[in-house]
DNA sequence: GTATCATATGAACGTCCGTTCATACGTTCA
DNA sequence: TGAACGTATGAACGGACGTTCATATGATAC
């Protein structure tokens, strides 16, 4: 344990062996405690990746908006070519948002979990309660 | 709007005219008038691209953990530069997701909006649950 | 069988972006 | 004022990724 106010060095397990300065090396240590697994917050970033193209994005609104749509309607609602939306498709179903389901020659795509239509709600609260928020802001963009 | 464009499989005489092969056109009509601007979708895809790198996910993981910290706690903290650190936190804080508080040299970082603690909660939720609902699946990969 | 449709896949190209290094800014203390 | 420190910024390199084009697969109809 070290006890120095400053440049202290946290765990010696897991913190960078030299010269990392802290401030405050115990509530380093605390919050690195309670943080999740460095690999859970991967795979959180790898969802949020997924939903990061507008592409996608605009993809899965159409999906959860329609409940069930074959990839030409996709196409045709996000104005996409089949390709392209056959191709971002293959990543949605990959990391679970929406499942696909074959009727003949058409394969008919459906969300796959009730959590992506809540993340999306959440993040257009998000983007109108923000962009009301910083209308007189000084902000660097 | 161009919806007139769009035809149906049903519809011959107008099958060969268009440019965008539509199996439920009524239907495509309808989820794109129920779906939102393109614009906000832009916006939403542009706030998960902010979450979508891992050390970004990470550090703000780490700022909800902890309330308040400052840059050099952070880099310990996650395990980076203290110039990537910054870097992202410029990309966070130009987003809205933290907020920065300047005390003597320091700068101190903390949330700033209460829907990113959700956003990660239920991304949180929906990876863990993922892992245990794709355990057993025959499905394709 | 062939033909056509709906979808999927592969390769290639161009662009975006995360990291690192070097450096600049701003504050505190001698 | 100068130095030391915490933080921010700019440039540049390397890799990842979205789109397009061409092609392949799978299914229905003739």
């Amino acid at each position: 344990m070290r006890d120095a106010t400053i440049c202290g060095k946290g765990d010696e397990d897991a913190l960078d062996r030299c010269d990392v300065l802290v401030v405050n090396p115990e509530r380093v240590r605390a919050v690195r405690e309670r943080l999740v697994t460095a690999a859970e917050t991967e795979q959180m970033a790898a969802v949020f990746k997924v939903l990061a193209d507008p592409s996608r994005c605009r993809l899965v609104e159409a999906i959860i908006e329609a409940g069930e749509l074959c990839v030409c309607d996709l196409a045709a609602t996000v104005e996409m070519s089949e390709s392209n939306v056959s191709h971002h498709l293959r990543v949605l179903r990959a990391h679970g948002l929406v499942r696909a389901r074959r009727e003949g020659k058409m394969v008919f795509y459906s969300p796959d979990d009730a959590h992506i239509r809540v993340l999306l709600d959440i993040t257009r609260e998000h983007v109108r309660h923000g962009r009301e928020a910083r209308a007189g802001e000084s902000e660097a963009r």
